[in-house]
DNA sequence: CGGCTCCTTGATCAAGGTCAAGACATGTGG
DNA sequence: CCACATGTCTTGACCTTGATCAAGGAGCCG
């Protein structure tokens, strides 16, 4: 397990919170917020928590991309979501006071804003708008995971993987050339997938033969995505 | 779409909150509830709400079992929970202000207390307390929904049945002789489970011819739960 | 009794998982 | 810069799991 964090930490970061849900905080509270929190940055696979430890704190994301997944008992890991600027991760173990349920991995070198779970905690009790949009935050979650469960259980794999490629379009946005802008390995993809590397790969050469991607080494191409959407059935 | 209402609405129900989030609302709220509830009846195979429709409250389950289920795209549905007697449900949608992404058909006769989306938001915002225990259902309920993705994902369905088991008897507990105390069709377990009836009934056939439950019409016996454990590899 | 619904079993089949081998790319140390 | 090692991608062959189809049985109720 490695772990890598820059010696200089408290650095200036995390100064704009606009495009976050900490833009709720009041004045005081952000005011807080700068002496307390801790910035670092993480390199590519480095773990910024794992599943099973207690949680210290959430983290707010202020560049690059993460996984967040859970390992089966086999090993084989399962993505849940990705994260990226703005969004705030570990809250739901420290709200719930679970030990963590997943591992947050890094996928694209990360600065990352640690908030301790009493400092956001007592954010949340203090500043009942905080705490509505923290609600909402989760209850959109939900109804992501819940869809989720559904997309698991009813669709078959080629359904599955045009609706992830359509989900990491949204979730990234396309480049000048309609590439997906994120890099992620096969693997990464069957883990979100929930399948083999092997049938991902055979997935995805089936989507380029019909001309609706296309492959330039782990870079994907969109080249209809309303006939991906009608796969997916959405 | 069969919906039945009793007409002898607001009877005197729901007058126990102790085990329901409900008890964190002060006593203002509480009165205020006494007069804005809408109390009713329904009959088994009722549906409370159904997806896609706009959510105009939430309800709390005084009584009785439901089922919480979407249905893909082919008409199959995909059991995401129970409940029951305290449950509060339908709040994700209230909340997130969405349309209701799951329905919820009646499975034991219920009687469920209707709160309207007004006053239920407005107990959020003038409570801090109740808002704070409502941020922590829902981060439960996200924690649980994580928990069945990697469930369906990395879990055969021998696996994903014993978790099953165990996870209704831990919802509705045992009886006297140890029959797990819910009584759910064949084409339900499957719909939890995620797969279709007959692989379910094999399933449970296996599991009865090595004495790890015993089969009564629609019942389950449980025999031997720590090996069901071992096998749901929890 | 007849008409439901639900359960059960067997036969067959397809989707996708697993294994093995090779190609290609990338990075590292000498 | 090369040689080597490592990681990733790809393809083919094969096999397992579980889905589907079909038919019959059991229980229940008006």
């Amino acid at each position: 397990m490695k772990f890598t964090k820059d010696d200089s930490q408290n650095y200036n970061c995390c100064t704009d919170f606009s495009d976050s849900i900490l833009r709720y905080l009041n004045e005081d509270q952000k005011m807080l917020l700068e002496v307390e929190k801790q910035c670092s940055v993480h390199k590519k696979n480095d773990i910024v928590y794992h599943e099973g430890n207690k949680p210290h704190g959430v983290y707010l994301i202020e560049q690059g991309v993460l996984k967040i997944y859970k390992t089966g008992n086999d090993g084989r890991e399962q993505i849940i979501r990705f994260a990226k600027k703005g969004d705030l991760i570990g809250f739901r173990s420290v709200i719930s006071n679970e030990v963590l349920c997943s591992s947050a991995k890094v996928i694209e070198n990360c600065r990352v804003c640690f908030i301790s779970a009493n400092v956001f905690l007592n954010f949340v009790k203090e500043n009942s708008e905080f705490s509505m949009q923290l609600i909402k935050l989760s209850c959109k979650e939900l109804g992501e995971s819940n869809k989720f469960i559904i997309d698991l259980a009813l669709k078959s794999l080629r359904e599955r993987l045009a609706e992830v490629i359509i989900l990491l379009t949204d979730t990234f946005g396309l480049d000048a050339e309609n590439f997906i802008q994120v890099v992620l390995t096969r693997e990464d993809i069957a883990n979100i997938v929930g399948t083999a590397t092997e049938s991902i790969i055979r997935q995805l050469s089936d989507l380029k033969r019909e001309h609706l991607i296309d492959l330039k080494g782990k870079r994907i191409k969109i080249l209809d995505l309303n006939k991906l959407r009608k796969i997916s059935g959405l």
